[in-house]
RNA sequence: GCGCCCGUAGCUCAGUGGAUAGAGCAGCCGCCUUCUAAGCGGUAGGUCGGAAGUUCGAUUCUUCUCGGGCGCGCCA
């Protein structure tokens, strides 16, 4: 990876200044390089004069000049400029630059991977919604950014697991109003008030068929299943795989629900006291006041199944408790991800990390499910050192060493589990905000929307092709954009003026070197095995310097996306691989019989950039078509 | 009230504390007898919501403020 050696190269020649004795010692951090925005200012710069000065104890320009006649003596550059306050601008000789493009037809799509400082083994889950309709466009952010996520950390050297959690429980208030909603179809009656109306809901209840007398429950299993597959098939269709699909029931049904309250109870982070913890939270997060809600027990509910038992969420900076079973004995669904995380984080090949995509409606989510790993975590036999309980604490933990051991805990399970919240769509039809609540029936489905942008790009083509062209628009779209941010999506921008999507241009680079390849071919100047390095070096023209840098930028991309999840720079980064390529093609002719050496130099290139391509086409789950 | 996110070109949005803030689309002017014109070149378009602070340097970090979206259930 260029930039990373560039790195070495600086260090190095500050570690000769420190041995001259012209810098001084110093714990000095490694140098970044950056980009060139002007080729006056050579192929890269880096700001590491101005920011090591201080350490060094001398101005930037007077160490960026020592520094620029340490680096005269590296061969890689054919010159060292010093700029501006102090940044040195790095023009590399052809040499340094064309081994990238060896390497890169050495290793192919591999050569995006890299290997990570502390590999990890990753559990991510996404989507995850219930199984009471299809995938909706709005669920489409969360698929198409979760599993580029998952592909990004895999290529950054971790060890990823996809996991989609299934909300099939028998006690889900949702799950049990949409059973009874297609039952009322199925039994030719209205379906219940707020109950689920779309079209979908009749077509579960048509799969089903007759009834005979079947409950409530019957109907949830069934049209749970029929949901199921076709979510699957959906997902699939959109270019999303888990290698999981865990089942909410299946933890009630091995009893782990059950087992996972007793040990909590055991650990005293939940009980049956008739009472609610609430705090009051002042501004940053500090705890300004503790509420103890009495709960008492309805005294008329003869039944007397058992008190409501609380996850003490608020020991771990939740802003309430929280039930984890009700009165009549029902479970929560918070109950079940108590059980759910155990199980998680038991299973030896995925146990390092967590990371769990969460639609922006979840947001209030994190705080309790972060309480719920912290409690799981959470060691009574630990002490703390010994400082008393204030007045406010007092109110939430038993003893000094339980505050302490609870902190402990929500520090791990910061650390171990990772909630990332993905941002609104809001979808625009027509001018105006289109709804999508599956209760109301005017839901949109995601395999809907990519069947419309494959309609309009390709009427003649046959569905399954359609289809492809409207995952890798409906892909793009979504991956263009920040997850932390709001978007919209305009629908009738997004089909019926599909062709000004970018999508086109990056993967019209690759069908455009396809073409080339096709030429080549046909002059017989195909050849096998690697150009000498000698041809190589005709690499000289600035276009294509500058594709070579970007291609070989990929790896380091691919780096900074796992570090802070910001996958959407992917789709910048394919245009301006395109962009270069589009550049290159344009000034740079590649076929040309009477100068095979160059061409073959060139055609050599042309296969980095399509490599490069694919790799970042790989990531992002779209194609990369031969023609278009 | 508390929390998360956003405010950058006409529109939709990029922009790891660095040099002259970018792209796509929309607008205007050019370029196909040569490998795909779904392309390329040129042009026009900005008080980076506002104010203070930290810094050699702030669109970026901190605080405050204005405007907008969303969330704060014994629903999931």
């Amino acid at each position: 990876m260029i930039r990373d050696e560039l790195a070495l190269r600086l260090r190095s020649a500050m570690e000769r200044l420190v041995a001259a004795g012209e810098v001084p010692e110093g714990d000095y951090d490694l140098p970044e390089i950056a980009e060139s925005k002007s080729p006056e200012h050579g192929d890269y710069a880096s700001n590491f004069a101005l920011t090591a000065a201080k350490k060094a104890g001398l101005s930037p320009r007077e160490l960026g000049e020592r520094l620029q006649k340490a680096l005269a003596a590296d061969a890689a550059f054919e010159s060292v400029d010093l700029a501006g306050p102090g940044f040195l601008n790095l023009k590399l000789t052809t040499a340094a630059l064309i081994a990238t493009v060896g390497d890169v037809l050495e290793l192919g799509e591999a050569y995006a991977r890299t290997r990570a400082d502390a590999p990890r083994r990753i559990n991510i889950e996404f989507v995850s919604v219930n199984p009471n309709g299809p995938i909706t466009v709005g669920s489409g952010r969360g698929a198409a950014f979760g599993s580029t996520l998952a592909n990004v950390l895999s290529s950054a050297g971790h060890t990823v697991h996809r996991e989609y959690y299934i909300n099939d429980g028998v006690n889900s208030e949702q799950m049990r109003l949409f059973a009874e909603s297609v039952k009322a179809l199925v039994e030719g009656r209205a379906v219940p008030e707020n109950g689920y109306k779309g079209d979908y809901v009749q077509a579960v209840a048509d799969a089903i068929g007759v009834s005979g007398d079947h409950g409530t429950g019957w109907f949830q299993t069934q049209s749970q299943a029929i949901m199921l597959a076709k979510q699957r098939d959906d997902l699939a269709t959109f270019g999303v795989e888990f290698d999981t699909w865990f089942s909410e029931q299946s933890l009630h049904d091995g009893g782990l629900v059950d087992a996972c309250l007793l040990e909590l109870e055991a650990k005293r982070m939940a009980d049956d006291e008739p009472y609610r913890t609430v705090l009051k939270l002042a501004k940053g997060g500090k705890v300004e006041e503790v509420e103890r809600q009495d709960q008492p027990q309805d005294e008329d509910d003869a039944d007397g199944t058992g008190n409501t038992v609380w996850l003490r969420s608020t020991k771990f900076a939740d802003d309430m408790d929280r039930v984890l079973r009700r009165k009549d004995g029902r479970l929560t669904y918070i109950a079940s991800d108590v059980a759910y995380h155990r199980d998680k984080f038991s299973r030896p090949l995925n146990a390092d990390k967590l990371i769990t995509v969460l639609g922006p409606d979840h947001h209030g989510y994190i705080g309790r499910l972060t309480a719920v790993v912290a409690a799981l975590l959470e060691r009574p036999d630990q002490h703390g050192d010994g400082t008393p309980l204030d007045p406010i604490e007092a109110r939430i933990y038993r003893t000094s060493d339980e505050r302490d051991a609870c902190a402990a805990a929500l520090a791990e399970a910061k650390e171990r589990l990772e909630v990332v919240i993905f941002q609104i769509v809001r979808f625009v039809k027509e001018g105006k905000p289109a709804p999508m609540r599956k209760r109301d029936g005017n839901i949109y489905a995601l395999i809907d929307l990519l069947d419309e942008l494959g309609k309009i790009q390709a009427p003649d083509a046959d569905l399954d092709e359609q289809r492809r062209i409207g995952r890798d628009v409906a892909r793009y779209f979504y991956l263009m954009r920040s997850h932390e941010t709001h978007m919209d999506f305009d629908i009738d921008l997004a089909t019926k003026r599909s062709d000004e999507n970018p999508v086109f241009y990056v993967q019209y680079a690759h069908a455009r070197i396809e073409a080339v390849l096709r030429k080549a071919e046909e002059e017989g100047l195909v050849q096998f095995g690697m150009p000498s390095r000698d041809v190589l070096g005709l690499l000289t023209d600035p276009r294509e310097r500058a594709l070579i840098k970007k291609i070989a930028d990929l790896p380091w991309e691919v780096r900074r996306c796992a570090e802070d999840y910001g996958v959407h720079r992917l789709t910048s980064y394919a245009v301006e691989l395109a962009r270069a390529y589009h550049h290159f093609y344009d000034g740079c002719r590649v076929v040309q019989p009477t100068q095979p050496d160059l061409s073959r130099a060139r055609i050599a290139l042309c296969r980095s950039a399509q490599i490069g391509l694919r790799a970042v086409f790989g990531l992002l789950g779209i194609s990369a078509p031969e023609r278009m």
